[in-house]
DNA sequence: CTTCCATTTCAATGATTCTTGAAATATATA
DNA sequence: TATATATTTCAAGAATCATTGAAATGGAAG
């Protein structure tokens, strides 16, 4: 992952809407959700959702497939692990008080 | 660290001249940086400097401190953690994955 | 007290992002 | 083929963010 990706990851991890999708998605698990259940579940009509969810499907964090006629929305668990490990890493040469988030 | 607190944090490290700003702040350490260097170190004006080192202040992630006419700036690594901590744990919810940023 | 230096603030402008609702697309079913 | 459903695309407008250069501020030194 290239310091643009990061940028636009965090660009999409900054926003309320977005934040409440990847929650959503995050409960939902392997199976992922519906772009309409999401849409309801955050209280957003389709639109803003699709636009929502193609910007966060950009920046890698999170995938879609297609079931006929609705879309699968899944966490990309792996594109978060490898923004956050760029974030400590390479902007923040693995400082320990950084590191400290993942453990005690 | 709440929500709105972390959203602010995700909008500013989602810019690049921010996120050099950053690295050069990591290298300097705990002596901390002045804002004419940073900028110099950028190539960016002082003004546009202090916008976002203003930015990168007001989402928590450095700290500025005057020093007889002129700030010197440092990284808040706490802050960091605890950004990266929220997205582990309140969005993702501790997942494995995720966490293996931080080590093997 | 005046001048200089470092930084911030301000106003104007351009660029990007977000929202809204209508129209278009893709797929399923009658 | 016609119709219904789920989602995306599009265009317009509002809101936010970034850049620029000029002016203002805070502090040091002559």
């Amino acid at each position: 992952m290239n310091e643009e990706q990061v940028i636009e990851a965090f660009g999409a991890l900054s926003n309320q809407t977005r934040l409440q999708v990847l929650r959503k998605l995050v409960e939902a698990g392997p199976a992922g959700m519906l772009a309409g259940d999401v849409a309801e579940a955050v209280g957003a009509s389709p639109s803003r959702m699709s636009f929502h969810l193609s910007t966060l499907q950009a920046a890698g964090i999170v995938t879609s497939e297609r079931q006929s006629r609705q879309m699968i929305y899944r966490v990309n668990f792996q594109a978060i692990g490898e923004v956050m490990q760029f974030l400590l890493q390479d902007c923040c040469k693995g400082n320990a008080m950084v590191q400290s988030c993942c453990g005690p």
